[in-house]
DNA sequence: AACACGACCTGGTAGC
DNA sequence: TGCTACCAGGTCGTGT
């Protein structure tokens, strides 16, 4: 579910809640590590960022919460002591009296979260490429990256390592918008197609993320409110909305990739 | 180094 | 209706 406009709509939403509250218990059923529990309580919330697909949440004490979601998590406030969901893993209670706490919920508890010191912070964040949206990510940079590798164009862009924050969906969507076959190694890319790639991934998910944040207004909303409009991802026989070529499906590092014949070579 | 594949989990749905 | 098989927006570890 989550990509990168998917966590940044999670994360907004969650800044304006819960920054600068306090958390004053946490239960972790399953997602997260034990540790949460004994270290979370007391703390303030100081921030809450995003980096690729982790949420991070800034404590008090120099320590943060690091979320990811992976395919099923969500991440969002509930009020008044409320019900929260079957699947919810983590409660983070806040102090107050409208009973607030945050919930991790995920229905395949494939999610995962854990407590990270600063240096572990960094650690990640060194282990992740530049963010597609920011001024780390520059043409020469991306070109630079691209041209030293023979990998399928798809699984390049899906890799944490170039780039963060691109999965399976926004993949797709970006090699269409650039019209570029998925299978194509992508150091054998010209210049002008490269330069084209990249401006996809930036339009693609600047795109995103502003459909995606309106769209998102609460738990579990993304995954039915989807507003970009998807041009070949899930379409498989479809007709391509450009060419009207049949969308096709094949399979690349186990995942279902879809593209037009006839728009992308 | 680069790739394929299974594992981690649960739930929805297409097809018989 | 009820079963089975496959599919799902992510990542890691292992093996070739």
């Amino acid at each position: 579910m989550p990509e990168l406009p998917e966590v940044e709509a999670v994360c907004r939403r969650l800044r304006e809640q819960v920054v600068g509250a306090r958390i004053v218990e946490a239960r972790v059923v399953r997602c997260g590590t034990p540790a949460i529990e004994r270290l979370a309580p007391g703390r303030r919330i100081e921030s809450v960022e995003r980096r690729g697909k982790h949420i991070l949440m800034g404590l008090s004490g120099g320590l943060a919460l690091d979320i990811h979601l992976r395919m099923s998590g969500d991440l969002f406030v509930i009020a008044g002591g409320g019900p929260s969901p079957a699947s919810a893993r983590i409660w983070l209670a806040l102090a107050g009296r409208k009973r607030r706490a945050i919930i991790l919920d995920d229905p395949r508890a494939l999610a995962v979260a854990n407590v990270l010191s600063v240096a572990q912070v960094e650690a990640l964040d060194k282990g992740l490429g530049p963010e597609p949206l920011s001024g780390d990510f520059t043409r020469e940079r991306f070109s630079d990256a691209a041209r030293r590798s023979r990998q399928p164009a798809k699984l390049f862009l899906m890799n944490q390592r170039r780039v963060a924050g691109i999965g399976n969906i926004y993949a797709a969507e970006v090699l269409f918008r650039a019209r570029i076959g998925p299978r194509r190694p992508i150091g054998r890319l010209r210049p002008s197609r490269l330069a084209a790639l990249y401006s996809a991934i930036v339009s693609v998910l600047r795109d995103a993320v502003q459909s995606t944040f309106i769209a998102y207004s609460g738990p579990g909303e993304f995954r039915d409110a989807e507003t970009f409009p998807l041009a070949v991802y899930g379409r498989e026989r479809q007709p391509c909305l450009v060419c009207g070529a049949k969308i096709r499906r094949i399979v690349q590092g186990g995942r279902s990739t879809y593209f037009c014949p006839g728009c992308q070579r």
